[in-house]
DNA sequence: TGGAATCAATTTGTATGACTAATGAGCGCA
DNA sequence: TGCGCTCATTAGTCATACAAATTGATTCCA
């Protein structure tokens, strides 16, 4: 209104990721009410649909809930959609970035061998030469620490998908933000493209080959490696 | 649990609820787009502002975009966020409900050995005590299927949050809405109870030990005739 | 004095209408 | 033919008013 030089059209969206960077750093306690919606939007500047929108888009991720005359009352983290790929960003913003990685690398750990497993089993054909596409397409990227994550993703990604179990892929979309951010210190180690690149043609191999049990162990392997790398990624960072 | 049928006067609720299943079940097909705002707000007899928020919480679900001109579209399937709960319920309403539910298993024998296994390495002995307390209100519930459930929902659910792993805890919360339904299915089963009641002994008691490997053990048996439970509550309901 | 009923204030929920910005489609022009 | 412009459609934002629910205090009665 007053001095705005910037007219984003999104305002909801970025009353969304204000609030919800606010909860999530702890502004008020679990079960304390925030503001009243009135207040925010004066605050903030908008109007109270604005508000109420953004909300509502926190609220239907489990931070929140509403309730007449109380408020609205920031829910136990133990019940936050941590799956969400929003959710997943904004926790990921705070300062517990390292305890979040383990937990992260410690559900990789458990369901992405059981998918390689199942994949090999019993995936269409189709659906490994989806695979395959994602590690052709890492190979050409060489060297390339950029253009190499996003095969790499979809790699990982094609296995679940590859598994016909719709609950495994949305595992994979909602872990995805956070993986992308994973590579993003991984790729800080120079040689992790060369080192990881034959650790995932194992994997595809195995599958190709319909052979559950090695592609499972050739899973549990290159995660390993993985793990590793993102490791010093952040120590590395951190000193 | 008194009935949830849910018959709130709340506008915003039911539209979701509407809407949501509408897309769920296939109304329009992915890529293609619903109605605009105030058509649905004249179809459905309510103000825009409700359509808007009711929107605005599928949305966030991953179930549609919106974008100026183009209207409200609906994403593919693979993209939704599965694991929350109330796609979950969703989706389950639908007719596929078999698969659903074996995929679901599938998922939780993945997940949910690994996590036993994990507690009995680490867990906090309140955390245990807390596993405990469940297993006591299950035995006390005797052959009650109904009061049987809730403690059982608690006893995998305690295993989760015992693992420390925030995100396994939010796998937990995302398929509590299936497994109460799978409940709903397995308690067909007379002695259901009666039977699986040592087998969650068995788990509790390796975790009390600190015996991982073992623990992992008792919660494959357990899966395992819970799975089978299932299987014949489907099927002798589609009889 | 104690307790229950009532009243008022606060806060979210719903409705209405107007306006804004983005954008896809079609039209006209070179 | 192809490029650019205008126009119509649709989601996004805003302001306002009122409804419904619920808490908390106040009052009134036994």
């Amino acid at each position: 209104m007053s001095s705005s030089a910037t007219f984003e059209r999104k305002t909801t969206q970025s009353v969304t990721e204000m609030l919800a960077r606010r909860v999530v750093e702890g502004e008020w306690d679990e079960g304390q009410p925030l503001p009243s919606e009135p207040e925010l939007a004066l605050e903030l500047g908008v109007a109270r649909t604005s508000v109420r929108e953004a909300l509502m888009r926190i609220k239907a991720k489990g931070l929140l809930v509403s309730k007449t005359k109380t408020g609205t009352r920031v829910l136990p983290r133990l019940q936050w959609n941590m799956l969400d790929e929003d959710v997943l960003r904004w926790v990921w913003s705070g300062q517990d970035k390292l305890a979040a990685a383990q937990h992260l690398m410690q559900l990789r750990r458990i369901v992405e061998p059981a998918a390689a497993e199942i994949a090999a089993a019993i995936a269409e054909d189709t659906a490994i030469a989806s695979i395959e596409r994602a590690y052709h397409n890492m190979d050409a990227a060489g060297l390339d620490r950029v253009a190499y994550a996003g095969p790499d993703l979809e790699f990982h990604r094609a296995i679940l998908v590859a598994t016909g179990n719709p609950f495994l892929v949305a595992l994979g979309n909602g872990i995805e933000a956070a993986l992308r951010m994973s590579f993003e210190l991984s790729s800080r180690q120079a040689g992790a493209p060369r080192n990881s690149l034959p650790l995932h043609r194992a994997v595809l191999d195995a599958i190709w080959s319909r052979k559950p049990e090695q592609a499972k162990e050739a899973m549990k392997t290159l995660l390993g490696v993985t793990e590793s790398n993102i490791q010093r990624g952040l120590a590395s960072r951190a000193a």
